[in-house]
DNA sequence: TCGCTTGGTTATAACTTCTAACAGAAGCGC
DNA sequence: GCGCTTCTGTTAGAAGTTATAACCAAGCGA
């Protein structure tokens, strides 16, 4: 293996910085939302003037960047654990839950409008595709389980179907069928369309709890 | 009725750049999102110098929430229009989508992350809900013409439909029964779930199509 | 024609990101 | 231990932004 180069303290402190500079953009971001991260503000906090920062980040997109990064790699862990401790899809989707709500504005920096000059550096659709392959074996494994005489709320007939099997990029080289693919799919876009809407406050005032309607789309995607 | 003062000459001209303004802010916003909308480059770009701009609209956050209005608007005027013109509910999924593939960013200004102190004046609520009468509308005549001999996608035992016949103000006293609320919210849900996933280029090089999923799950909600 | 309202202007304050130039401290080689 | 280099912080400043204040001119009504 390579020489474990022992860390400079140089580099010890380095990364320590960085590490509290994020700390204190999530805050920002929490409360103010991206657009409303400022690097002075964070600096003036942290007791150092302006342009120190400029050291750890060359910019204010480059910190986003990494922000996002993190959030994504926080994503795909939380849901690898889950998988790790054996939840099934209906857990994998109790856990998606709970890590969005745990911070809307994380979960809009990954799921959110997008700024449109911007694109998002390869590693971080990587990890993206790691969430979507835990979300695979899941559907998998759960499409094994229940044969095929519990009614599926997909029609089997459907021709998306077909396109999925001849548009299966996206899985690589993952041993899941057409159903299961299908499943995934509809897993990640229906609970999507709940979460988002309600993290964004479209159902404030309705008067239903949208924690009802996704165990609903919960329970019919796990059927 | 209230006399019909003749709208004088300042009137039409202030009307008429305030409407200007919105050109250009609609322009900025396509091309550079929400955050990036500027007031003072709409000035320039009109030949008149920045503060001008505040004779007509009182803050960038006042513009922006007027274009927030009139998104709104926009999307009620045309669900209403396709609903008038005979649309069943797959054919406002339909209209829908071609309305958010229009202007990403216009969908985005309504369904998008939202900014954390922000609150949407009544007006746009209320308009909100006119989208959800329309849907409920399609929901209601969609259920009586398939009486229920056609195996729907959303169980009817789901306890979800209980939860709505109880909490259903959202709804105000619109003639739907839980069945047809249902339906409307999943296909507000799910077809937004994919919609934002793919405004957001989500689906980018996963090399399937948005618009079979789309058209997949439009299915199943009218089934 | 007089005068008020309105629409534009410039100047300015208080922010922002980010670069440049400089000062001091920390660490490394000798 | 000494000196050189590198790194980390500083202040100054450029070029933006939103927004306010003060002022001027033109339009419109009485």
């Amino acid at each position: 293996m390579t020489a474990v180069r022992r860390e400079t303290p140089r580099e010890r402190y380095r990364t320590q910085l960085r590490a509290e500079i994020k700390e204190h953009a999530w805050e920002q971001i929490a409360t103010a939302g991206a657009p409303g991260l400022s690097l002075n503000a964070i600096a003036k906090r942290m007791g150092m003037s302006g342009p120190a920062l400029y050291r750890y980040f060359s910019s204010r997109d480059e910190l986003i960047t990494e922000l996002i990064r993190d959030a994504y790699r926080g994503l795909a862990d939380t849901v690898r654990a889950a998988a790790a401790e054996g939840a099934d899809l209906a857990g994998l989707g109790r856990t998606l839950r709970a890590w969005a709500l745990a911070d809307p504005q994380r979960y809009f920096l990954i799921y959110g409008t997008p700024i449109p000059g911007y694109h998002a550096p390869d590693d971080v659709t990587q990890t993206a595709s790691q969430v979507m392959e835990c979300l695979l074996d899941a559907a998998r494994s759960l499409g094994e389980e229940a044969p095929d005489d519990a009614p599926h709320d997909a029609q089997d007939d459907d021709p998306v179907r077909a396109h999925l099997a001849e548009h299966r990029e996206w899985a690589a080289d993952h041993p899941a069928d057409a159903a299961a693919l299908h499943r995934a799919l509809l897993f990640w876009t229906r609970l999507h369309g709940i979460l988002s809407l309600e993290l964004a406050g479209h159902f404030t005032g309705m008067g239903l709890d949208p924690a009802e309607l996704y165990a609903s789309e919960l329970r019919a995607l796990t059927r």
